[in-house]
DNA sequence: CGGCACATACCGCCTGGTCGGTGGGAGGAC
DNA sequence: GTCCTCCCACCGACCAGGCGGTATGTGCCG
């Protein structure tokens, strides 16, 4: 379960090696990370994978299409992860606060995919806008299960809405891309760790309600 | 205090009495949360602010200087705000719940400020987009010292450190500009209260530590 | 009458996308 | 074995459009 990080190092002009399509995706992925969709042109694009324009539209209809196809392969993983996570056994305060560190490991060892997906959704047309937003949400409504039914059985506080907690805690997730820095203080896993601590630490039943109710 | 959010109907072609530079502000704020700073052009920009390209560059010297405006406005009110919770009277905790439940509030007012703030950084030159990031950690800082504070005090927990906190409260606040919607479920004020309370409950010390340290 | 606050026509560049071409390998005919 | 054929993966010069930005003109106010 710890084996999905090892593509890596394979960034800079691509080995050549690789099929054609994957040396764009992972070049896509760098370049509209690093400088944004719309500032990477498609010649830029097309000599940061060793191929040309020609080669490009082949594979791929268009410059959004290959945005879209980097949105795919960020939701396959995701969810692909928490499934495994979800379905695990064990205490479900376990399962959470690891299916919580590991979105966080997940996210820092793809933060180029997690910068793109907040950043340039809007440059999807309506219709794959749309589409990745479904994916998405079915990917929120299995964190959020995990949460209501921990509620249900008492162990985690009740008086919070389950769907704010998954919108609050992906939320820090997501803020990652902005200030996470692999040559940083914190590994990746010790981020998540703390992540997790602090997300079943706000699920704590709680003796003296504060809140708003 | 709660008297800020007034200026907000004020949206459509605009009122042609506010004086330009305002009335391109405004309508750049809303078409660039709408359609990003990129898709959006300098004609349709004009046009919705009911003036001409010639009227835009007396003013701004290119595009970029008026996203940068924009930037600036937000900066200066985010500031503004927290000042006046950061030196408040009262027990630190309530000054911490306060501050943070109105940074959700004023987000949520001002969802369009928000949503180009994290969205178009990387559209700005290397030179402002180092002054926007000073000027935001020094937002950051503010808070934290709230948070060092109390862990000094012994009122929050010391086991996680105090910037990670902040990262991962202000991680939720940005991400509101992803699913908050102001006809849904729950209000601005609400969901502030619960952003605080989470806040809150994750700094609650903790009598048995699951942490990774 | 000077100059500030705009208006408008215009420009060159760069971009995403296209389209006729091509080389080489698989495969059938003999 | 060899040749011819075909087609698929790829090439790259080219294009039209739209973009940000400019330059010159103009009316109005002090």
């Amino acid at each position: 379960m710890a084996d999905a990080t090892d593509r890596r190092s394979a960034s800079p002009p691509d080995p050549a090696s690789l099929p054609v399509p994957e040396r764009l995706l992972s070049a896509a992925t760098r370049l509209f990370a690093q400088h944004g969709f719309e500032r990477t042109s498609v010649q830029e694009l097309v000599d940061a994978a060793g191929v040309t324009k020609g080669a490009m539209y082949h594979y791929f209809s268009s410059k959004e299409d290959l945005l879209f196809a980097v949105y795919q392969r960020v939701l396959a993983m995701q969810t692909r992860r928490l499934e495994e996570f979800a379905e695990a056994d064990g205490p479900l305060a376990e399962r959470l606060h690891a299916a919580a560190a590991d979105v966080v490991l997940t996210t820092v060892d793809n933060l180029d995919d997690t910068v793109i997906f907040f950043r340039s959704l809007h440059m999807l047309s309506e219709e794959r806008r749309g589409a990745v937003r479904k994916e998405r949400r079915r990917y929120h409504e299995r964190f959020r299960e995990m949460i209501r039914t921990g509620q249900r059985q008492g162990v985690f506080r009740a008086d919070v809405p389950a769907d704010l907690v998954v919108n609050h805690f992906f939320g820090s997730v997501h803020h990652l891309g902005m200030w996470y820095r692999p040559d940083g203080a914190l590994s990746g896993a010790a981020i998540g760790g703390y992540y997790a601590d602090l997300l079943l630490a706000s699920l704590r039943p709680d003796p003296a309600p504060t809140g708003t109710g």
